[in-house]
DNA sequence: CTGAAAGCGCTTACAG
DNA sequence: CTGAAAGCGCTTACAG
């Protein structure tokens, strides 16, 4: 049904029953409540292409992923964030998928040209990201999930990156490690070089040499924990503690640990970033696992919020936010094993 | 630029320019050459509010996900297949969230009657699903991910279930297993009845009697699987096998074997349905795991292509494929110990 | 092979 | 408080 025999069944103008409808202030309250209850009844929707071309919002936010390695469980859980917010306003998110990132630019302008969405929520910057200044050029409204480099006027949310991994390592060297392996990202991705920071500076702070051998790049994988953790071990001279990069990276970790015939918690201490996935828990591993805590399901729900107040008309500048990283410590770190 | 800017720019109607575009055959081809190459040149894409306007296509493919349980390791793999071959046709997948199956049924409802989606696909069928009918009634073109029990006039892409545990509970009780512990979805959903009944096929088969002690449902996660097999652990008669759901269930069982002292693939066999995640593979876990293997990113692209064949205007009844599960054996499933 | 114009279903400036 | 009508940007039947 449409808007035309919508009105008509009620014996009003289209432009009543669309103002009616949209919340406007000009119409009497008796016909509004008829309206309302009526589109009920009926099941009327304004046509949403029809909406878009009228108004220019099209009820939809996009984000851009790449087939290969962004439909992991980090990106499903901040969808899951996102979603949940944006449903209550009944917007819902257009997901396209790449495979590379020249596609991934032409995805953007392809968005764009066409009005498919009114925002996209950019994540995961990395160094001399061409995509800031091309969202700037093609005016599609973002914010972006991590802290771009690029000053520009626009939103971001990221966490105290740095300030996890200074804080791990940190409880580490307090436990007495000195042999402090480190599973980080890629180099390059923004998050990856603040955690790369933390992890120095603790180092640093506590006058503990900088080991090149003890870190490691990679997806956060339960492989990339495995093998390079397997590296590690295999080293004249061993960590006697780990920072992973994640709860997936952790866990290949551990079996690394528990292969070489190791304690986890005792002879090797780890900790790890903790995204808070809800079926994989800290306090379910063998040892509990000491963790730094950032839902990042709560990221992607305030990254919706900072979108909808963007698209009233905030100010970019004023969407930003560093969340703080919270330290948990369990089981699985231990003080350093006294050398014999 | 709109097509009345860009057409004009050519010193052309928009008429032959939206033809020569759409791929029309009465464009002269040197005329067509030039929009072309004029439409690369300035970026020009057809506004997706007008088009869906004017032909009632919008280019997106919706699905609806429970905020819950729904985002997790399964359905972000699932959407990166079937995202990755409607990219090739430039077409989306619009993600609506929702937090209960009331909300769900009212968000298909507004996706049809606003027209946001050209086509949905739906997934994890029940016993009794209402889902099935609502879209028929609301002419909202959709394939099935799973096998839905009702009868219609609808397509759907299904694996073996039955046949993947089948297969596996045999494997087990060829090893001269009896005590089979089974994790399962949660009752009522469609795969977890067809795996159901093929656990009971095969223990039936090999006169087996059923234990209803040795089966537990839920979502497939490390916890769960976590605390079945605890729970298992803790009978009288203990489990010897277990068939696990997932990867995710199986990593929380095989801790939970290792806890309670015993060795996975010598104490205890276990097998897992593997769907194929990028970041977690039976290979690699220790003992590496058997399995029956099916990708589900691979059925995700499968179901990408039935949803565009279904909107080419092929049957529906054509659109209807179940595929064979297979199984790879590991190390983790042995002869079972003898009894002292 | 090309074009003028109606129509898709809304919103909203304008008029009353 | 309500309505007639223009306009958003396309496609496509019709005419040539």
């Amino acid at each position: 049904m449409n808007l035309k025999e919508f009105a008509s069944r009620l014996e009003l103008s289209q432009t009543t029953v669309s103002r009616a409808l949209s919340g406007y202030p000009e119409v009497k309250q008796s016909t509004r409540d008829r309206i309302l209850r009526a589109a009920v009844e009926y099941g009327y929707r304004p046509n949403t292409s029809a909406l878009g071309l009228a108004t220019g919002r099209v009820g939809a936010i996009g984000i851009v992923l790449k087939g290969g390695g962004e439909f992991g469980p980090h990106t499903s859980e901040f969808m899951g964030g996102l979603g949940n917010r944006l449903q209550k306003e009944e917007i819902d998110i257009l997901v396209s998928t790449v495979e590379s990132t020249e596609a991934e630019i032409a995805t953007y302008r392809r968005l764009a040209a066409s009005k498919r969405v009114d925002a996209v929520v950019l994540h995961s910057p990395y160094l001399d990201d061409p995509r800031i200044a091309l969202l700037a050029e093609l005016r599609l409204p973002f914010i972006v999930h991590g802290r771009p480099q690029a000053e520009g006027n626009f939103g971001w949310l990221d966490i105290d990156n740095f300030g996890a991994v200074h804080q791990a390592t940190r409880h580490l060297l307090d436990l007495g490690h000195r042999r402090i392996a480190f599973l980080n990202g890629y180099r390059g991705r923004i998050f990856a070089e603040h955690r790369q920071d933390g992890y120095q500076a603790a180092l640093c702070e506590h006058g503990v040499p900088l080991d090149p051998a003890l870190s490691g790049n990679g997806e956060f994988t339960d492989e990339m924990g495995f093998r390079l953790m397997q590296g590690f071990l295999r080293l004249e001279d061993r960590p006697t503690a780990v920072v992973a990069g994640s709860m997936m990276s952790a866990l290949g970790a551990l079996r690394a640990i528990r292969i070489a015939g190791q304690k986890a918690g005792e002879d090797i201490s780890l900790i790890a970033h903790d995204d808070v996935f809800p079926y994989i828990s800290p306090e379910n591993l063998v040892p509990t696992l000491s963790t730094t805590r950032s839902s990042i399901r709560a990221a992607g729900a305030r990254i919706a919020e900072m979108l909808l107040d963007l698209l009233q008309g905030a100010a970019p500048e004023s969407l930003r936010e560093v969340w703080p990283v919270e330290l948990v410590i369990r089981r699985s770190t231990a003080a350093a094993p006294v050398k014999d």
